[in-house]
Order: structure tokens, then C-alpha cells, then sequence
DNA sequence: TGAACTCCATGAATCGATTCAGGAGAACTT
DNA sequence: AAGTTCTCCTGAATCGATTCATGGAGTTCA
């Protein structure tokens, strides 16, 4: 039996349309032997709420769409999982976009999104959004950056102080008695990386005898870790740092292969490592990760609760909310000697 | 500028509403003058058309859903990815879930999902969705089971042939010398785990003189392997088997943790490992990880493909598709000696 | 010239849920 | 008993894109 409507149901129950809707969406204003014999109705019919028709006429949709700059970092992974408990407690619906660092794939997906009237976009964004974010908020549709702070103000935002984490990384490196940092990551156009090293700058500043070099990398990502741990395991022994603060948890484990490939395990006595996200592979590498954790469940659940607040009331003032990420302390940076 | 309608368009562009929609469904059959005309009209006025009111009328849907059962294993991350892929190609979002191997939220995905009228479903099943993706059929909405052999042909099916899978991993390990095999992997639930595990078998039994042993595990997880592992580990170092297969890549590389843990690097000498997916976190393992690689992007972008074609004709005939794993050895199996 | 075709444009009807003005009937007031 | 208030229910109008029967204008051909 396809297509049944709220018509075959209120003819089946033997009452009107409008009662049926009022069922569905506010049956304390409905007599309760009216809710039971609708209910009764909809069972027998196997009916099923079209949410297309409900979307048009009450122009309110049950789907928000994510944008994710990297589906491969399973920290993402973990912040879409955080909004997807909370939407789905509302009985809302996820459209996943994932751009890969691509701002074709970015500008595809937000115009793909406003077509499809989400409720409000969560966005994880690569590059420069707020043109196409501001446009959609003139149409009603909302917009919450995760991951990124908003500087502007233009738009809510849900993230990690990553220059605060940036620092207690390498603090907690200097504290263990490194001297020779070196951060390795990139590429700079992101935020994050930018603040990180930020952060690990102020913590060398105050630490004298203290040196910081940069190692670049071109992506957050496992191969680039790897091949800038080749370019450190290529120097001589003298010539390398005694820590490596990664960019992120994707290049960290990367650098620890190369640290420990061929049973050499350098990590953490000659060099220790620590990297940012604490994804769940951190726990669990050859030597386990010290990390700066966020707290990306969180982060996902309340950048949901705050764009739906915001679809609800189109004056909400942009709210900056920032985590304090905490250090991880596992293996990988234990103390030398 | 708030709705701007199809209605809209047509004034500004001097055209009745039923062109614009020609020229946004089937430019050719109208004039080249109006089809400039709308187009001129469209961008002065930012229309965005309206998907909601396309489904309602044209009960065609641009959304469809993928319901998958681990959205923290990277593999099914890569398998949504070649989904996406192909979606996006065609202007189609896709509404995601992660079961998190839930039967409660596999049910509520599927309804929810049912209600939003996708145009069909992508499904890595945990439990037994037979009936309910035969519910959906009748309503016109098609599902593709992915990562999932469909036995009884109710449903087309992508996925991997796992016991030919298992019987290839174990024929390495018995071609690299080893011959006290044990097969760590589980839930039994999980037609995956037990398909490879037969493949296992089959392999042992052609080899005279060498045994395998089951070691389960509770879940597909690094945690699990982590805990198999120290299971193993507390052995006396003559009981240990000289060479595991994971049911997957993240029990691989649970247990490469603990039989590398503390620089003792018992992988490969000791013991041989092989893990099932190869996802890219095996590669990048301190001990480089061999695996049975799964086409993962492929899987997503045929089972796509699949979903589509038999949205189009509801008469289709589901089809099996079987991919052949492929053998991607490292240095976790390297001959011993 | 007129019949037969093409080519295109028109605009009302439609999809299904929601909304809301209007009203029936019961209950309560005075 | 008449007026007032409440509680529920009704059903037509509506959201915006698509569809399709209708028909006008221009071409071709006999």
C-alpha cells in the first residue's frame, strides 16, 4: 500500500484532515478518543508522515546538513557523531558533505544544502565561507562553524582554544625536559594549524634555552606525517629535535612510524611526540599518543543545540563557544632517561 | 531577498512559471531566447529552487540515505566517500546514520529516513532488516545492502567475497612459514566475521600440520583487539600462535599495540599479523600492516550506481555484486628467519 | 489558400501536510 | 433561559515546483 496520506487516515479514523495534522503535531489540543482512533488508523494504514509535503507548507525542515572538511579524521568522525545524537533525539536528519579540503566540493555542497531548505548548516570550513554563510542566513538558514572560531562575529561558532592547546603541548614537552621543538604541520591557510604553532611559539618564548623550528607539512594527514618524519629520520642523529609537537593526531602518527619503523624506537627516549585531537588510534599506537584532547562529541552536540536555536529566532546574536582542550599524557612524551 | 518562487522568475523574466520549470528540467525543448532570459532572471534574483516542493510534486527525490553500521571505522568512512562521490555528481545529498551496530537506531534511521522520501538506501545492516527494507520496497523506495552479501535475493547487494578473503589472508601466513594460526575477530553475529573465519578454515584444512584457534572478540573495535591482545600476551610465550588474522583492521591494529608495546616488537619475527579492509591507518601502522585490501571507494560509488538504477525501474531484478579482495602484504607478515 | 505540422508557451490542477477562521455543542454563569 | 466560555472539530486555502491539455504562431507542402 504506497501512498497513504493524512486524507486515507482521516477517512479510515472518520475524522478530518485537520484533526489528523493536529494529532501528529499538538495532540494535547485534541480529545483523547480522537488521538486513539488516528493512531489506530495510522497503524492500520501503515501511514508515514510525508516530510517533503510538511517542509513546503510549513516551510520548517527536519534535516540540517554538515559540512566536513576531512572525512577521513576520524575526529570529525566523532564530532558528526556528537550532532547526529543530538539531532536524531529531535527526530532530525543529517545531510553529510564532506569537502576534503576542496573549495569547489565546499561551495558545491552549501548551494546543494540551501536547495534541499536544511534548517541550518554545521560547517567544519576549509576556506573562506562567509560570503556564501551570510547569504543563507538572509534566507533563514542559519549557520554554525565547528571546529573554527569565528573572529567576525558573523557567525556562531563551536571550538577548541587551539593556542591555548598549542601551548600546553609544548609546555608539557619543555616540562619533560625537551629542548630541541619542532612542530610539524600545515598547510597555514588553516586556522587551527596557524593558532597551534601559535600557541607552541608563546610557550618557547617563555622557556630560555628553548629553540622552535617548523617543519611543514601540505596536508593534516597520515602520508604527510610520514613523509616529514622521512625528512627528519634523513638528518643525522645530532641534527634532530628531541620533540615533535604534530599539527594534528594524523600527522602525529605518521611521524611515529618513521620514529619507530625497523624496531628502532626512538620515541619517546630520544625523541618524544605528541600530537592534537586525541582520536581513538591515538590511544591505541605502537607507542601510545600523547595528545591535546577535544572534546569533539561536545563540540558536535552543542554546535547542533545552538543552530537550532538560532533557526528558531533569526535575531540570536552569534555566540563564540570555545573548549579548553586538555593534554593527554600517554608514552609517547614519558620523561627521557 | 527571502522566497524567491519559480513565480517570481517568471515575472521578472516576462515568462509563464511553466517555462521556467522547462528551463530548469528540459532546457532544449524551449527556445534559446527564454531559456536566457530565465537564466538572466535567476541570477538577478538568487533563486534557489525549492526541493522540498520538487519532491512533493515530482515524487522524485534528490536525497538518499545511507545508514551505516560503524561511522568510527574508517573503511565505511571511505566507502560513504565513493557513495558521495557519485551522489554529488548527480546533484543527489545523501542523509547519513551511523548505527553504531544499534539495532534501535538501525530502526529509527530507516523510518526516519522513510519519511524523508529518499530516493532509495544505502544500508550496512547489523541486524536483520529484511523485513523492513521489504516495507520500503512496496512504497517504491529501493535499498542496496552494502558490506553485506543478500543471500536470499530480496535485495541487491554490494560487498566482498569475505571467505574467499579469509582463505587468501590464511594462505599467506601458511606461505611465510607460520602454523599456529589464530583467528582474532567477532561479534559471530556479524556475517562478515564468520564468513572470514570460514575462509580461514578452509585454508587450514588444505594445510596439514597446522592449526588454528578462534580468539573472539565482543566487537569490530581497537579496543577489543587492545584487550585480545593482553590476552594473548599473558600467555606463556611458547602457547602463543605464531601468526594472527584479524577479523578487521582495527583489531589488527589493537593487537599490534600490546605485541609491540614497551619496544618488544614481536611482529612480524615472532608472530605474523594480518588485518581485513586495509584502511590507511594499516599502512601507516609502526609495523606496517598486511591486509586484504576491500575496493572500499568502489564499493560506495556501484552500490550508488546500483541504487539508482533500481529507483528508476521498480521491476529490477536485485543484483549480487562481489568484489575480490586483494592481498596487500607488508612487513607484519614477512617470512620469519 | 488552406491543411497539416512543428515548435513553444501558457496556466490551472496537482502533490500532501499545515494552518486557521469558523462553528457545533457542552458546560458554566448569572 | 439567555449569554458566555470552552473544548474540539472542520475543511478550504496554502506552500512552490511540475505536469499536461490547450492553443497560438510560424512552416511546409499540395
Amino acid at each position: 500500500m504506497p501512498n497513504v496520506s493524512i486524507r486515507d487516515v482521516a477517512r479510515q479514523a472518520g475524522v478530518s484532515v485537520g484533526t489528523v495534522s493536529n494529532v501528529l503535531n499538538r495532540p494535547d489540543e485534541v480529545s483523547a478518543d480522537s488521538v486513539t482512533r488516528v493512531q489506530q488508523a495510522i497503524d492500520d494504514l501503515g501511514y508515514v508522515r510525508n516530510e517533503a509535503a510538511r517542509k513546503l507548507r510549513a516551510g520548517v525542515s527536519a534535516t540540517v546538513g554538515f559540512v566536513v572538511l576531512n572525512g577521513q579524521n576520524p575526529f570529525f568522525n566523532e564530532v558528526v557523531r556528537g550532532a547526529e545524537d543530538e539531532a536524531t533525539a529531535r527526530g532530525i536528519a543529517i545531510l553529510y558533505g564532506n569537502t576534503d579540503e576542496n573549495r569547489t566540493r565546499e561551495d558545491m555542497y552549501i548551494d546543494l544544502f540551501e536547495e534541499h531548505q536544511v534548517r541550518g548548516l554545521l560547517i567544519a570550513p576549509f576556506g573562506d565561507v562567509n560570503n556564501r554563510l551570510s547569504r543563507l542566513k538572509h534566507r533563514g538558514i542559519p549557520a554554525v562553524l565547528v571546529d573554527r572560531y569565528s573572529g567576525e562575529n558573523r557567525f556562531s561558532s563551536v571550538s577548541v582554544d587551539n593556542i591555548s592547546g598549542g601551548r600546553m603541548a609544548v609546555e608539557h614537552l619543555i616540562a619533560t625536559g625537551r629542548t630541541r621543538i619542532a612542530f610539524v604541520g600545515g598547510p597555514f591557510e588553516m586556522r587551527q594549524m596557524t593558532d597551534r604553532l601559535a600557541g607552541a611559539r608563546v610557550a618557547v618564548e617563555d622557556a630560555p634555552g628553548v629553540s622552535l623550528e617548523v617543519v611543514a607539512t601540505s596536508a593534516m594527514s597520515v602520508e604527510e606525517g610520514i613523509a616529514a618524519g622521512a625528512r627528519l629520520m634523513a638528518r643525522p642523529a645530532r641534527e634532530r629535535p628531541d620533540a615533535l609537537f604534530a599539527g594534528n593526531d594524523l600527522i602525529a602518527l605518521g611521524l611515529l612510524q618513521q620514529l619507530v619503523v625497523g624496531g628502532r624506537m626512538l620515541v619517546p627516549d630520544e625523541i618524544a611526540l605528541i600530537g592534537f585531537d586525541d582520536i581513538s588510534f591515538a590511544a591505541a599506537a605502537a607507542v601510545p599518543l600523547s595528545s591535546m584532547r577535544q572534546p569533539s562529541t561536545t563540540i558536535g552536540k552543542t554546535a547542533l543545540r545552538i543552530l537550532l536555536e538560532e533557526a528558531g529566532d533569526t535575531e540570536a546574536i552569534p555566540r563564540q563557544t570555545v573548549f579548553q582542550p586538555e593534554l593527554v599524557a600517554r608514552r609517547s612524551t614519558s620523561p627521557t632517561g
